[in-house]
DNA sequence: GTGGTCTAGACCACA
DNA sequence: GTGGTCTAGACCACA
């Protein structure tokens, strides 16, 4: 579940916090599970502990796991985002992004939508490919 | 047309190649259109000429804009991208992570394609706020 | 009257010498009462019963508890704390770090005095919310 | 303006953050301020570029400065914190532990509000002592 | 020159 | 054993 790619583009923090967002949408991770731990993620990543640290940081000032000191981190069990939170903001700008970069790459709004409805039918299927 | 934020966490050069593609679905750029030179776009917006040129030279990449010794530089004419490229992958990955994102966030499927319906009918209407 | 968080950044030994000192202030505690032994209170927090004992420790230190062996452990009868001890120059530290706080959160002294007004009115309506 | 302690309990980071805080309240430091490079800081505080870097990152997060890529980090502008927010409940919370540290230390509301009176004076007649 | 990311490794508080 | 802080130092994108 925990799968990042060191030749990425996408600093390697940010996949693990992709990682943990994924595995919520794919009800690998519940509220209430416990993560790996720092050491542990590290080891099995083959990466350094301080990188897997930061995405914990992240993750917590997220609001999406919380620690708790000597025991672990884990799922949080009552996230939930603020409407209008600079997140959604955030979200709204890249989906404009999106639509114009359909636009120049000569894809309309159908293939918009119907790549949304072909990924959310993917998650169901429980199709995890990337 | 052209506006940057220099504060983004989206590089300047992006920014910029952004601002063209936007202006290519908004019609306030057609092919065959002259974009300002380097030096004149890069005193409008008070960036480093490198940053410009670095922007020119990637949507020349791209295929957008076709440089004519001499003259300036132009959105090409005849541009038309090949299915299944490099770009159309990414734009479908990047719609993949706005799913994922969505869902930490609890807005669903509806939401996304609202709110994507929305940016198109902004766009039709001329609405070109931020 | 013993509440502590463990997802609080405040350490739970910490959270429990300020229920202690909170039991004080709003008189659910006076000088010769009893405090529930280590391993009572570790069972019904579910903490480490090491976590309370250090608790203990220091409020022993501090001088507002007392253990008679044997017995158990008590609100000392005696405390008065010296003028200029180290702990109210700690507290007027965190006075003036709150001051550098608030002004940063644009709220004025006004707002310091009235918050410190109502806090003393809470506890003297017995308003014991948090 | 910059100084830090490593032998206090306070990491050296969060220091950073409150000498900015501080110097805002000093008027030491105004919007649109230049602050020092992560570099250039580093090693006037002889500390490791990282730490600085993170103080910078977290100060960032609060929206107090910002990062101008390649050029340098700033004081934020339009800084205004939204009513209510974490911190400012977060203050209130020092706030109370404030009178509960005071009572159980035999001082009481007057001795508070005295004190705060007195820092406020001190910052204004530009007493910048600890 | 500027900040951002990452590794390697030490030391510490807390539970 | 758990995460938090810090140092030392490398490499990179951006302007």
């Amino acid at each position: 579940m925990f799968t990042v790619n060191s030749t990425s583009s996408i600093p390697i923090y940010e996949q693990i916090i992709n990682n943990v967002k994924e595995g919520l949408l794919k009800n690998l991770l519940v509220p209430g599970d416990k993560l790996p731990s720092v050491r542990e993620l590290s080891k099995t990543l083959s990466i350094n502990p301080n990188t897997v640290a930061k995405s914990y940081k992240e993750l917590e000032n997220l609001g999406l796991i919380e620690v708790i000191r000597g025991k672990g981190t884990f799922i949080s069990k009552n996230y939930s985002p603020e409407p209008n939170t600079k997140e959604i903001l955030a979200l709204n700008k890249m989906l404009k992004q999106i639509v114009i970069n359909a636009h120049y790459l000569k894809l309309d709004k159908n293939y918009l939508i119907q790549t949304i409805n072909k990924i959310y039918d993917d998650f169901e299927k429980g199709d995890l490919n990337d």
